[in-house]
DNA sequence: GACAAATTAGGATAACTGTCCTAAATTTGA
DNA sequence: TCAAATTTAGGACAGTTATCCTAATTTGTC
């Protein structure tokens, strides 16, 4: 059996820092700080920098899932599950403020490098873009599900862009209350 | 008089190059590659890479000017102001489904390098708000005119965030034609 | 046409990048 | 306990980066 920690230990400390830094502007040398090894000792868990990036994102892709099933099992009403969607707005508000939506920041980096890892990140979106359809499926919005998810995903995209040029709370939670008020009109 | 055409040369491709790779991304060497100048020339005409960036903020902040004027002069209602303001989601499709917004992703990007310039690449959104503001205040929105500026704001800033990660033009049109029957709302 | 100023080219620079290699250290398994 | 396998450290590598320097060229002015 292989020791992983230490893999696991770049593999989150890289999340972190794409996150905060960007993953182009986030160096091996960096990644090697936090984590406490030399560099050369990258290129026995990963093959290269990319790899490490697919790592990144299978690892926020297995996050995603889980939180998205803590929200299904937190509450019976889809349109409450959606609000902890919605919600995340506020409760990653400092993290928010300072580097915007982890995924759409990425998505946004990988378009402007065409990186080959694209769809992977894409995929991330559509786990909330599903997850989001099926509950408004379940509030009877058979045609709108669709849309509906996406606008969803939007609204809040735009505001976390907001957020991080702005670092407006206040406007945040405007925004959030709205969202949720928008919400009950789909209450069947 | 001094030459300045060099200079504007570098802005314009250094404004484009921004837009397409990314601030960090883009070096020295590409802009040199599409000027057609030395490298070591840029030194004359700036003191360092910020210096590019500073120049290029200021030439988006004159073409933001000189666009809303134009919108302003074009209109006399303002919805159909504020219409046109949405409809670059679709007039500017074949850029934005590439590279997303030029605003919003360069915002993100220099959060993320916690750069200097970041105040003033929030200079740009503010000019959109403002007028948006004036606009929505024209509409009598005494009170909601403030809001309504930055929910316009980032309603297409996430649109613009998903069209460049799903490149999916029915979508945007659709969220086009429902955000001119939401402006419809507000009018008096 | 001559002279000064502005502009440019091109190489040198030091620092940094991702990647690779080899030897040492550690852990594992029998 | 000892050999094999895994893991690590650290330096070498070629390439790139922003920056700087100096010499050559072009431009403008009298």
């Amino acid at each position: 059996m292989s020791n992983k920690t230490t893999r696991n230990d770049i593999v989150e400390a890289a999340d972190k820092l794409f996150y905060q830094q960007g993953y182009d502007h986030t160096s091996f040398t960096d990644i090697a700080d936090v984590v406490q090894i030399s560099r050369g000792n990258f290129y026995h868990h990963f093959k290269s920098k990319d790899e490490i990036l697919k790592a990144v994102i299978d690892l926020r892709l297995e996050n995603t899932k889980k939180m998205l099933e803590r929200w299904e099992s937190e509450s019976e009403h889809p349109s409450e599950r959606i609000k902890s969607y919605i919600r995340i707005l506020l409760t990653n508000w400092s993290k928010i403020s300072y580097y915007g939506c982890p995924v759409g920041t990425l998505c946004t980096e990988l378009a402007k490098l065409n990186h080959l890892s694209q769809e992977e990140a894409r995929k991330i979106f559509s786990l909330f873009h599903n997850w989001l359809y099926q509950q408004f499926m379940l509030l009877g919005q058979n045609k709108e599900a669709d849309f509906l998810a996406m606008h969803v995903l939007a609204w809040s995209q735009g505001v976390a862009t907001l957020a991080s040029t702005f670092q407006d709370e206040k406007y945040v939670r405007e925004e959030v209350k709205r969202m949720e008020q928008w919400l009950t009109s789909y209450i069947q």
